[in-house]
DNA sequence: CGGAATCCTGCCTGATACTG
DNA sequence: CAGTATCAGGCAGGATTCCG
């Protein structure tokens, strides 16, 4: 398993979708501190990413809407990670020249298929939490 | 939608679990910063987290095995990262005394099924890298 | 081998002030 | 409203050393 970008070759029409995304899987490693791959599972892995995205779910949101939302974000942090899902392609950004002005953040449609992803995360947050508190409370127990 | 935990009250044999999971899932919410689930999801929605699960889905690996297979990551990291998977239920821990000791870690039936949404992640960073590093140069390339 | 303990740095956070 | 800018501080996380 090699760590590589590809090579634009010319896309081979005999190669379904499912065929080609397989065979792109193949090249990339997580694992390895240098592959892309691994600096995206990096960036997804965060917790303000992970709020964000769920939070856009439901359609487009304001950015005042979102720092409502999201309790305990702080400006910076939320700026800066819509900016980095922007550039990932994941959220587009759309200023409404109005007075005041007006900024919408929503989902591309790459950012809804992440999103489908994270949501488990959430969901498995909400309905596994008594079965962690319970396993903490076994942990702390013991000398 | 509140956040509170629950009373313990004897479990109703009428609810099927799938309708104690429901239940149990409208009163926690992940943007509530004071909320469990919002402090477990935001343990979860971490880079080391994430490595050691999809590390450890294909069966019990030594903390020297993942120490080597996950590049980057320091003793202090792993260690805390296992320490906070084990207390949470996640991995078991398991000391051989032989010499020199052996440590085994390995995911729990509960681990096992936070690993299942998570390798999702990790599939989808090694599936979509092309469109995001696209998306990237796009971004880049303006102004 | 698998850590614990220590020190130290840099980023995140929080607060405040200022713009288009 | 939706930011940018700046400065304070606290703590996450890296590097190093030592131990059963």
């Amino acid at each position: 398993m090699k760590c590589v970008t590809h090579p634009m070759e010319p896309t081979m029409p005999t190669m379904t979708a499912a065929q080609r995304r397989a065979a792109e899987k193949a090249d990339y490693d997580v694992f390895l501190a240098e592959c892309p791959s691994r600096q995206l599972l990096d960036r997804l892995s965060d917790k303000w990413v992970t709020l964000v995205m769920v939070a856009l779910e439901r359609g487009p949101r304001r950015y005042s809407q979102l720092s409502r939302t999201i309790a305990g974000v702080s400006q910076k942090m939320l700026t800066q990670t819509l900016r980095t899902l922007e550039r990932d392609g994941l959220v587009t950004r759309t200023v409404t020249a109005s007075v005041p002005v007006t900024v919408t953040y929503e989902l591309t449609d790459l950012g809804h298929s992440l999103q489908r992803v994270i949501h488990g995360l959430k969901d498995w947050a909400e309905a596994h939490m008594e079965d962690v508190l319970a396993a903490r409370s076994t942990y702390d127990r013991q000398p």
